[in-house]
DNA sequence: ACAGTACATGTCAAAATCAACATGTCAAAC
DNA sequence: GTTTGACATGTTGATTTTGACATGTACTGT
């Protein structure tokens, strides 16, 4: 049940609603867990019904702010420090990445490249929010977050470029 | 769909027992994904009733070897090169480590610690394997996915160890 | 006034996944 | 000979997740 917890985490961070939370899954968390709204919103129901969260106010367009309530707060710290964790992850990339081997040459390349692209958006985008990062708004909580998405999608491109190297070698070498 | 997929690119790699792509799962896949027997069996009748894999033998203990068609090989290319990757994951440890500086200093470098020496563990684990690889067997379809592991596994140890540093310094240092 | 778009919340049926139940085979150790 | 454990395949009910359907609100530009 680590939807429950990725919600009271991000409204430790601070109180939101839910379609506040829908972006912020689908911004920053989308590396890690995703969850569409039709999955959110009953979760901040069965969330309020349990007393881990509480609605502290109402906005346009009939939106509720939901907060964590001390409940939320002991049940979310126990989850992250005495729970044990599930390590086993779902990433469909990872897959790919598994059984692109598989493929022949041309088409092999082709999807390194194609992932290379993505790794190389990625990078810069993140490049982009670390330097555009108010030091003292999210004072660290966020940075570091930050540059290890960086240094992991550095790995990443450089191990793609190799790849592809590898791939072009028996063809393209010495004419 | 990726389980399908899963399964394909791994009866392309070799003919396997559903008993055998269990433990592939849980072995070599556990970091990209995951599936139990029970989602494993009725995922083969499946392909098997839909023409992408075979039967191809009957072994000990009732087993049944399954390998890839030529259809079955045609839709794996299909989806390694076509289709668009789903860069979505599902990652509790990634979840925690985004959560994790919500926590009071103690406990975050107690999980930190804790991931450390999980990451560790990994580590040593794939550093062995690459060693007590035969560079004859796994021709290099394997091996790269390897030293990938080994290098995001040491930024995470490189990241994890600086975070513990931080988390000790306001308290630790100069006496 | 009207259109388009982002905001905002919900429900529902289908599909995917998991944990538990269930059964049986074979080899080695004792 | 029998017990233990790895091998091997299945099913079932509950839970999780998805994609589609559904509805309404507020602002912005024309």
């Amino acid at each position: 049940m680590s939807l429950r917890h990725a919600v009271l985490g991000l409204l430790e961070r601070r109180p939101s609603t839910g379609y506040e939370l829908t972006q912020t899954f689908d911004r920053s968390l989308r590396t890690s867990w995703q969850a569409r709204h039709s999955q959110i919103y009953p979760e901040l129901a069965k969330l309020e019904a349990a007393g881990l969260v509480e609605v502290v106010g109402h906005g346009a367009r009939r939106s509720k702010t939901y907060a964590i309530t001390p409940t939320g707060r002991a049940e979310l710290r126990r989850w992250l420090v005495e729970a044990q964790p599930d390590r086993s992850q779902r990433n469909e990339s990872g897959l790919r990445l598994f059984l692109t081997p598989l493929l022949e040459q041309a088409d092999r390349r082709a999807t390194y490249q194609r992932d290379l692209a993505h790794v190389e958006h990625e990078l810069s985008a993140l490049k982009e929010l670390r330097s555009g990062m108010a030091p003292a708004t999210d004072p660290e909580v966020f940075a570091p977050q930050v540059e290890l998405g960086i240094r992991i999608n550095g790995v990443l491109r450089d191990w793609l470029l190799e790849q592809i190297d590898r791939a072009g070698e028996p063809e393209g070498s010495h004419q």
